[in-house]
DNA sequence: CCATATCGGTTTATTATATGAACCAATGGT
DNA sequence: ACCATTGGTTCATATAATAAACCGATATGG
């Protein structure tokens, strides 16, 4: 691996649950020497992609980063535009929402917003990694992603999140198929217990998958009635995303 | 230069007046081997923190930037705070107001508004790298940033944007020195020929500075009483959006 | 209160990796 | 039809990355 996919992999072992990671602790979950890892976090904080804070001297991602996303939003405004999206769908729908986005071959929670209609409800976690083939945003995307990254998704093998996780690469193309007949992608259960997720895709620049919109209830409100609530204003929703990024849906369902 | 710095460096490039980069552009930009950029690029695009995008294959930042950024902000949430703060005081005001933010020895706009009192009004730029000793802001953060970094700054030479941009490290210096007694900092055409700015600092995380709050106006609109109303109002905000980023004023004028 | 473990950071010889001149193929303007 | 660009590629060479051992400081625990 080049240098700098190292350094930059780095990155990637940030998380919400994990926003600040210590020296040691990046070289033991990265596999790479500490020697190495302290040069290459000197070199991203150097850049303002990360920074040192405290006593202890834990890393953190840094402001350099945000000058970039203002930038990114300047030209794909994606997450500006969801944010109204997801806040409008969630009070309409009375359950939480949230927008997610590709980057590569991975998916990420992008912006979401609760609803205040019900005491209990499915929580979300900030720039949260979801896997493709469990959550219904993940489904909904790979459905209009090109073959080559369908194929590297499903060729790995699939962690079974819940038991009703579906891990078959078989079965899961077959329900792709059905979700490009439908328009949205479902998932009972598949990422988290008693969630019950629905998703529709947003496409940008041309016919290109740049992410998806979902809600998620939990399990035992949805009913009959409010599921069909639920597709049409997510479906309707995620067009109205899909316009305004200046994208459309491909004609055929594309997997070329 | 390590390796990752110069893929890192690359992406300082981008601008809001320069969104996408072909390679050769790359390659003269930053005085590297077109096939240094190349794999460079290459590295970032796995990571998704550059796409390449259109027909003639232009660089621009990627979506991957986003889920960093989600994540800063999760931790330093600056930006939300300040986007509220800045778009009340443009309407309180009447005029373009901005917060900035520190990264390393670089100070970029981080969110900005407008207000639709007046035809005429200072625009601003998404992202736009602002120079410490030519802009209020930068003067603010100046005062308050540690004697390395104000070395660093004013041991460069110092450009003169406009006929009235002071230059002069040691003016520079006394007028730091002011700016500490009186809380904020005033620049008049010193960035941009007829804009009259006035910043106060922003501090997070205890007492370091973390960026500046800034009212800009057209020198001609400015008389004594706006003047005063701007200067006790960007103040008032700057200290409300430093209680909000759990950051205090240092007890004296910091510059060890 | 001392022994030990762990932390962030540093050194240096070794080795793997980055580099850049030259070279393609494709595109576009004159 | 030509020349100038473009993005991308090759491969011998040179440079930069690496990893083990080490350091000082700070906790931890018996």
């Amino acid at each position: 691996m080049g240098t700098t996919s190292k350094a930059l992999s780095l990155l990637r072992l940030f998380s919400s649950s994990q926003p600040e990671i210590g020296l040691t602790e990046l070289s033991r979950q990265s596999g790479m020497n500490k020697a190495t890892v302290y040069r290459l976090m000197s070199d991203l904080a150097e850049h303002g992609f990360v920074e040192q804070v405290g006593a202890d001297r834990m890393y953190r991602i840094g402001s350099g980063v945000m000058r970039l996303a203002v930038l990114r939003e300047a030209t794909v405004p994606l997450r500006s535009i969801a944010k109204e999206h997801v806040r409008a769908l969630a009070e309409e729908i009375g359950e939480t929402t949230h927008v997610s986005q590709v980057s590569g071959d991975e998916l990420s929670t992008l912006t979401y917003a609760y609803s205040a209609k019900h005491g209990t409800r499915v929580t979300m976690e900030d720039a949260e990694r979801l896997p493709f083939h469990a959550t219904s945003s993940g489904l909904a995307v790979l459905t209009y992603s090109n073959a080559a990254l369908v194929d590297a998704i499903l060729s790995k093998p699939l962690d079974k999140r819940t038991p009703q996780t579906i891990v078959d690469p078989q079965q899961i193309r077959e329900e792709l198929k059905r979700i490009s007949v439908r328009g949205h992608a479902e998932s009972v259960s598949g990422f988290e217990q008693d969630v019950h997720s629905i998703a529709a895709p947003i496409f940008a620049g041309g016919a290109t998958v740049c992410g998806a919109l979902a809600i998620a209830a939990p399990v035992g409100r949805v009913n009959g009635a409010l599921r069909s609530r639920m597709i049409a204003a997510v479906q309707d929703r995620a067009r109205m995303i899909t316009d305004m990024m200046g994208g459309a849906m491909p004609v055929s369902p594309d997997s070329a």
